[in-house]
DNA sequence: TCTGGATATGTAAGCGCTGTCATTATACCG
DNA sequence: CGGTATAATGACAGCGCTTACATATCCAGA
């Protein structure tokens, strides 16, 4: 490929200096004078010279790249911390590439090996939904991961770990929930959350026990449901609560871990001819973009999760140890009414 | 940071051989005696060791990583053929970086600068969508940025620019399209189509007319609307359509551009009391995860993103200058009726 | 026994920068 | 006007690899 690789040498040459003026007037030092300085800028120009941040990585031990590492793209919920994170990073100068968790089932390459390789400067880890089965060996290789180069964790992992990160008070946000359910007159609020073992969703049942506690509600086992962050999981999550119970018992309002959770359940009550929001209120949570179109309209959580990735980018960049609280919103829409007797 | 940085001189004196022997079997090559293959990779293992692609990318001139630019991360379409780009690279040992066009209107830092310092290995560029203010000049960028490194397209741009391309028959997926409607027994079908001056949208429309020519279906201005591909320009799109049409002339189909814009179109048509599909049918294109579950479900085309994104890693990588038309499907859904008289 | 050609390994010169230290030019002081 | 602090610049040694090229070793064939 010809164009743009010009070396530091060609354009010390042509502006008549030695490359340790070249790179000091690439650096911004103030110790260059004016004259020199405008001379180096025209040999630059002239070549269209990009310097290069793999030589300069191999001295400045620093390669302005970052890593995230997440489920999966395909939910709008990482996308937009995604974005959020890309947009920080670029704003500062950071490049930013994506490992996503899936990667590391295959065996056919090793995604460890690229990350270490690449020698990031840092790299954010969304935790929030771990898979199941990877629990404590995967908090294991956060740490093992962390001796190598900082690290940032989105969502929650047990405080004793001492990670910097940015979550949500999961906890939080579910009594709010719940209490707003509670204030629209429901009594029998179901709540279909995350695989059991995830750190997030963990936080959410005790928010959800929480909220009813003080409504002064009963808390039943029927009433929740652990399930995959899917549709097609929240579709059969409502299924296996309606078939498990006589009508009279179906829960008025149904509580799911996210939005395509939310959509499943709108899915399986439509099949059954359950009016919404008349006989089942839903709220979802994370506000995808579609939340506003579907019927009806998904009243959920807006996390703010471009926000939440530009913030874990910014500690990972200053390199501050915080814990950070994201905040939250109750969008309310359509999806849930006040309960008729 | 500790860990992980040994590097080559160490291994070399642990295993008792030269760096060059070292890097013999870091590569893999073949003139290596078993005996010190193991001698070394016995160092390594101890050491954890990790080659440095910084390092090897100096001496190498490749590094091992692409990039992506596209208009939004947040359009699922976008997040599809980013998943299916960055998995196939994932396999190739190639990692892939995201640059929003939308960064390139940001004055704050420079992104093609950026693009040139990483020296990235090649780029894959989505053009179906060029925003319509940037025209000639997106194509001329391109062409400039072909010169620095391999570059192949998502989309089209006009054929005598021969680019490296992977895109759909824009063209032949709205023909389909329209002849299904036609086959349902409609005649009056709308086209809600991306803007105009755009990549794909510009074929889509040609597509379209051919359709109705096909069919012995009139054309008329009054049924195509040009927008941006947002559930709100959708949803404008249509109230414009049928504000400036008497309810007898209202048409009983209506092509979006994309789901996004389909989803507009159910709103606004769900706020003025049309019911679907009875009186209008949609249909939108890209299937995105959410169209099974709008109201009613979307028919429309599956374009197999994934792949998409995954066959323009495979050209930058093996460096074949083809043109590769992706094939699609029509998914039909609820969303589709058979016309009453 | 000697030679030629594999096969195995080592030496050293980069790759394009950064950063330290030495050197030179400039300025200021008594 | 010599002398020294100061600003401007250059020389050069890495950074951790790859890659000719050189060297050493071994064995078959003459």
């Amino acid at each position: 490929m010809p164009g743009g690789n010009a070396t530091i040498y060609d354009i010390a040459s042509d502006a008549g200096v030695s490359i340790a003026t070249v790179s000091r007037v690439l650096r911004g030092e103030s110790n260059v004078s004016q004259a020199t300085k405008e001379k180096v800028l025209r040999a630059m120009e002239q070549r269209n010279y990009r310097p290069s941040s793999i030589a300069r990585g191999l001295t400045s031990k620093t390669t302005h790249s970052l890593g995230i590492i997440l489920p999966k793209l395909l939910n709008p919920h990482y996308a937009m911390i995604f974005t959020g994170a890309q947009e920080e990073a670029a704003r500062q100068g950071y490049t930013v590439s994506l490992f996503p968790w899936s990667s590391l089932d295959t065996k056919a390459y090793d995604p460890a090996a690229m990350l270490l390789e690449r020698r990031l400067d840092g790299i954010v880890v969304c935790v929030e939904y771990l898979p199941a089965d990877h629990g404590e060996q995967v908090l294991a290789s956060l740490r093992e991961l962390r001796r190598v180069m900082p690290v940032v964790l989105i969502g929650c992992v047990p405080p004793w770990y001492d990670f910097p990160a940015v979550s949500n008070n999961n906890a939080a946000i579910m009594k709010e929930i719940v209490s707003y359910l509670v204030s629209l007159g429901h009594e029998r609020i179901a709540f279909i959350g995350g695989v059991k073992e995830d750190n997030d969703p963990m936080r959410r049942e005790i928010g959800y026990r929480e909220g009813l506690t003080e409504a002064h509600l009963p808390y039943t086992d029927s009433y929740r449901v652990y399930a995959k962050g899917t549709p097609e999981a929240g579709k059969a999550a409502l299924a296996g609560i309606l078939d498990s119970l006589r009508p009279e018992y179906w829960p008025t309002a149904v509580i799911a871990m996210n939005d395509l959770m939310a959509m499943g359940c709108q899915a399986e009550a439509r099949e059954r001819g359950i009016l919404m929001p008349e006989q089942l209120s839903i709220v979802g949570c994370d506000d995808l973009f579609c939340a506003p179109y579907l019927c009806p309209a998904l009243t959920s959580i807006n996390l703010h999760q471009q926000r939440t990735g530009a913030r874990a980018v910014q500690l990972l960049i200053s390199g501050e140890n915080k814990h950070e609280i994201g905040d939250w919103e109750l969008v309310e829409r359509a999806s849930c009414a006040r309960v008729t007797k």
